[in-house]
DNA sequence: CTGTTAGCGCGTTCAC
DNA sequence: GTGAACGCGCTAACAG
């Protein structure tokens, strides 16, 4: 495997002329551009990447920290992610983590290491003192409310916006109105039982623990809430859902058993998925792939720390 | 930030020893080993993975070419892959295309670079005179029927499942009989097109191109082709979806205009991801979390070229 | 415009 | 057990 210095060599020309043509630096005569390009064919050199990071300490990687890699959520913010990455000529490192914390601490450790020049953590599980610890290593984003922590984030206002979602509901005359959440324990999750219990304290409706139904990611956990319904004396009349993935799927079986949406059973979703628009179902729109690009984009501000929220926006379908 | 000849120094060793306990060598005195781990603690000392790289000629990367991310089946190939990955203490670097060969190449160039340990294409674009010419480069694994070619590759023969598909529909009593695919041009999709002209032949029906629909990748695509559907004089009876996605659109909107599954319009799909069992789609089973992890594995297998062919099972639900 | 040379940070003989 | 010294391939002053 020819290096630079053998390409220098067979040219007849030093390494730095080598390094200027494979960097595009003027001021290189055009006979000697072509020799070196020449040579650079006729060995069948390339350059070796691992030594321009060294050389440079930097990597032109990011990390991404996500759950799941095969959920429409975390598909769209990557979407967003990888978009503003290419164009910035940046490359991005996968790290899935399935909800397990040494994962993510794996993804911190990529950054001591330089072997990426930043990360992006969609959905956080480790502790804020674990990541702060980190963030000397290098730019870190959060996709949750940070603005009280010293690294940047993209986030949406999910108290706001549930409580928004749920005075909506109200005004449609429910008072019965239960939600499905992904996992309890993150902070937007947080945020939004703030607002679910807010809102119970603001119209002393009293809190009913079986109303909450936690674990709904995917479209087959919208059938096991509506299979949960079912086995319910006192159902909720309306359910928001955090997800339009499991609002579709709790429409379809509602369907099937006979239960008719919106006038036994109002669905108010999140997210504004292709599959809510072709269901019909009401929602509420986030922009996923702006989000990602915003994300990106503090990444590479690197020390520099800032705070986005991002709205969003109402879209009346046929749901509620 | 501290080198390792920084804590050499400090801890009064050479650098050898560092590199020894960094990297828990034998025969290294247990004072040095602590008095090196003080030190780097001390220091907050952390080895710059690049150097590594750079001196052992590996990086532990390995790149997967994808189109979108965001789309369950390729979700799912990426989780076997990513879950080989992380047993081998592998990392991936994800390389989303949009089916736009100018980031397979790059790609590809990844590979020549030697940022990358091996390559893995789950949907090729480029020409098979580029990929084999990159094979010297590094392991490229990919996922469609290679067997002629000179890189490894784990499949399904989708000309076989197709027919067997195709069978199935035939002795079902439908003579008329669509399908939808994703695009037409890569070589699964041609597999499919030879089996479903060669089955047209067999039975001497006439080709209808009204009834292929291309394009369909998602839930809202098969919204599309119900659209489609409505506007034929002639329609198909059954349709062959490569895709649950799809079919689960398909099926969501047929029941919307009242066009009764099976009776009116039989469904037979692929994949058999949740949403197909959630809405009793009939299915051919393609294991894509094993295909993953084949994939991964040929690509660890270095200079050795295999080709792996998948067994599809037939899941029978209540759409066809 | 061009070449010399000193790093970048770590692994690894090979003597001691 | 230990360390000096060289090599990995490239970039970037600096000197011309």
């Amino acid at each position: 495997m020819a290096n630079i210095r053998d390409i220098a060599k067979m040219a007849g020309v030093s390494v730095t002329t080598v390094s200027r043509v494979l960097n595009n630096h003027p001021y290189v005569s055009a006979e000697k551009v072509s020799a070196v390009i020449e040579a650079m064919k006729k060995y069948n050199y390339h350059r070796n990447i691992n030594a321009v990071h060294l050389s440079k300490g930097k990597t032109f990687l990011v990390g991404v920290v996500v759950p799941f890699s095969n959920h429409p959520y975390f598909g769209l913010l990557l979407e967003g992610i990888a978009t503003a990455a290419l164009e910035n000529n940046y490359k991005l490192v996968l790290i899935q983590t399935n909800y397990e914390e040494d994962k993510e601490l794996e993804a911190l450790k990529m950054l001591e290491d330089k072997q990426i020049d930043a990360l992006i953590i969609c959905s956080r599980i480790c502790e804020w003192n674990l990541i702060e610890g980190c963030s000397a290593n290098g730019p870190i984003v959060l996709c949750e409310d940070a603005r009280d922590k010293r690294v940047s984030s993209t986030f949406i206002d999910h108290y706001k916006s549930f409580t928004m979602a749920l005075n909506f509901l109200y005004k449609k005359g429910h008072t019965k109105i239960g939600y499905t959440i992904g996992r309890q324990s993150g902070t937007n999750s947080k945020q939004r039982d703030a607002a679910y219990k807010d809102f119970l304290k603001r119209h002393t409706f009293s809190y009913e623990p079986g109303y909450i139904f936690s674990g709904c990611f995917n479209f087959e956990d919208g059938d096991q809430v509506v299979e949960k319904l079912l086995q319910m004396k006192n159902r909720p009349t309306a359910l928001l859902v955090t997800s339009d993935q499991v609002a579709a799927g709790i429409v379809t079986r509602c369907r099937e058993q006979g239960i008719l949406v919106p006038e036994n059973l109002a669905i108010m979703s999140f997210d504004n998925q292709p599959i809510s628009k072709v269901m019909h179902i009401t929602t509420l729109e986030i922009p996923l792939v702006e989000v990602g690009k915003k994300l990106f984009g503090q990444a590479m501000k690197g020390e520099h720390v800032s705070h986005e929220e991002i709205p969003v926006r109402f879209i009346e379908r046929q749901t509620v």
